[in-house]
Order: C-alpha cells, then sequence, then structure tokens
DNA sequence: ATGGTCGCGATGCGA
C-alpha cells in the first residue's frame, strides 16, 4: 500500500498535477492539504474518473483539507476531539478546516495541516501550539483505546524539528517553525506514540519538502522539511520504505511544497 | 534544469 502527503496549495489551480500525482507513483491514498475551496467548489470528477473516493472539508478560501482514496474511504471524521478554535478581530471563533480522518484500507488517515504561527509575538503562534497539544492528546486517547491500530498522522506540519531541516538555522532565529516551544510540541506527538515514519528513509541534510516562493529558494536549494507522516508503533512496523516527490516542485504551476510517499506493507 | 512569489478574490490577506 503506498500513501502520501501534499500540501497543494489551492487544488482547483493543480488538480491536473495531482490526478498525475496519483497516477505516476500509482497512490492508493494521497491527503491533501490547502485545498483553499469550500466542499461545493472542490473538482470532484477528475479524481472520481481516475477510481478515487473524496473526503474534503473546506470552509472558505483559507486551508482545506481531503483525503483521496482507492482503498475504500469510511469513518470520515471532521477535525479531531478537542481540535481548538480560531477568531481574531470580529470574526466568530471557529474550528478551522485543517483535519480530517478517514479510514483507507485498514490505515486511519488524517489529513493535517497545522497552523502557521505567523511570527513569534502572534497570537497564531499560541494557537499553533494549543492545536498540536489538542492533537497529541487525541492521538494518545486513540492508542489507549486500540494500542494495535494503524493510525498515519500525515500533512504539513509548519515545524523544522532539527536544524538539519532548514536550508540556514541563522535565517530561521526569531521566526516561526524552528523555535523550542514548536520543536517541543511536534516531539511531543513523537513521544505520544506516533513515529516519524519518513526520516530514516529520506537522510538529510539538505533534504528538504517546502521552498518559499520567492527569491529563487528552490534552485538555491533554500528549504525546509515541513511535511511528515507520523505513524502508530502498528504502522511503523510495516514501513517499506519513502521518498520526497522533488521533481513536483518543479517546472511552472508547481505547489510550494513537494509530496511525501510512503510505502507500507 | 529548477529560475528574482502565488492563489483567492478583491485591490488586501495569508503563506
Amino acid at each position: 500500500m503506498r500513501i502520501a502527503t501534499w500540501n497543494c496549495n489551492s487544488i482547483r489551480s493543480r488538480v491536473d498535477r495531482a490526478v498525475a500525482l496519483l497516477e505516476r507513483h500509482d497512490l492508493d491514498v494521497l491527503a491533501l492539504q490547502e485545498t483553499k475551496c469550500r466542499d461545493d467548489q472542490f473538482p470532484l470528477l477528475p479524481f472520481e474518473q481516475a477510481g478515487y473516493e473524496v473526503a474534503h472539508v473546506g470552509l472558505n478560501q483559507w486551508n482545506g483539507v481531503a483525503v483521496v482514496s482507492r482503498v475504500g474511504l469510511e469513518q470520515v471524521e471532521v477535525g479531531f476531539p478537542g481540535q481548538p478554535t480560531w477568531g481574531s478581530g470580529d470574526a466568530e471563533a471557529v474550528v478551522e478546516a485543517r483535519a480530517l480522518g478517514a479510514t483507507c484500507g485498514g490505515v486511519r488517515v488524517w489529513s493535517l495541516y497545522v497552523p502557521n504561527g505567523r511570527s513569534l509575538e502572534d497570537p497564531h503562534l499560541g494557537y499553533k501550539l494549543a492545536w498540536l497539544e489538542a492533537l497529541r492528546t487525541a492521538g494518545a486517547g486513540w492508542l489507549d483505546a486500540q494500542p494495535e491500530a494503524p493510525v498515519a498522522l500525515m500533512g504539513d506540519w509548519n515545524i523544522a524539528p532539527t536544524d538539519e531541516d532548514v536550508w540556514s538555522v541563522e535565517f530561521y532565529e526569531g521566526r516561526t517553525h524552528t523555535s523550542p516551544a514548536e520543536r517541543e510540541a511536534f516531539r511531543a506527538v513523537v513521544e505520544a506514540g506516533y513515529a516519524d515514519l519518513t526520516r530514516e528513509h529520506t537522510p538529510g541534510p539538505g533534504t528538504y519538502t517546502y521552498w518559499d516562493y520567492t527569491q529563487l529558494a528552490f534552485p538555491k536549494r533554500r528549504g525546509m522539511r515541513i511535511d511528515f507522516c507520523l505513524g502508530s508503533p502498528a504502522l511503523a512496523a510495516r514501513v517499506e520504505g519513502a521518498f520526497i516527490d522533488r521533481e513536483e516542485r518543479k517546472g511552472k504551476g508547481a505547489s510550494d511544497h513537494a509530496p511525501v510517499v510512503l510505502d507500507i506493507a
């Protein structure tokens, strides 16, 4: 079974790339983030014609996550238990479209779009940390209830867990994604029982999944590793390999993220 | 080859 995660940065603008990705890698499951559309705007037909089912949650032009599967799509769950709300200014606090769970071929797949944090002084960083703590709590609960369940926490974590995961440690000093608090929040999810399933198969340094659109970051190899598949012990025991599809970041019309692909027995 | 932001939706915001 082959599962993958990709922050597509608008599914409407990259539906052709998404379907080509499914076919190029013979994917069984694809978790998408930043679809940037409402449910009624999601381009379902190309996926269905390619033989896939889709579950999606999108409230507006921001965020949006989906699970695409050709091995079943059951027990679809919008948001995880205890997922924090967000609302700034006059906006009413809402549970944003950042988490979607579905059982695909016996694996509990979560497509996750962790809040960005924006800056170290921004309230959004507190939201990010609370969101991750709530995810850790929910994830620990799932393992308590079903220790042998294969669970995949896949998505854009918006955290570079180690110094090796950024092109320049100095560049990110004073910015989000590398702060001790964010790294601790990521580590807490790992320590709750969800191992990073891709790192040993995609060693660094210089191994990234995201490159900013500006400043020629991609050709200059100035990236970050922020997209991960974390897995429960039962899933970790089944991992056969992983790779980052750096080719997908090339060319006109690419997302700023590359897909991360995982092979499991 | 991989090339000095992009997408959405409104002229700004979020990443």
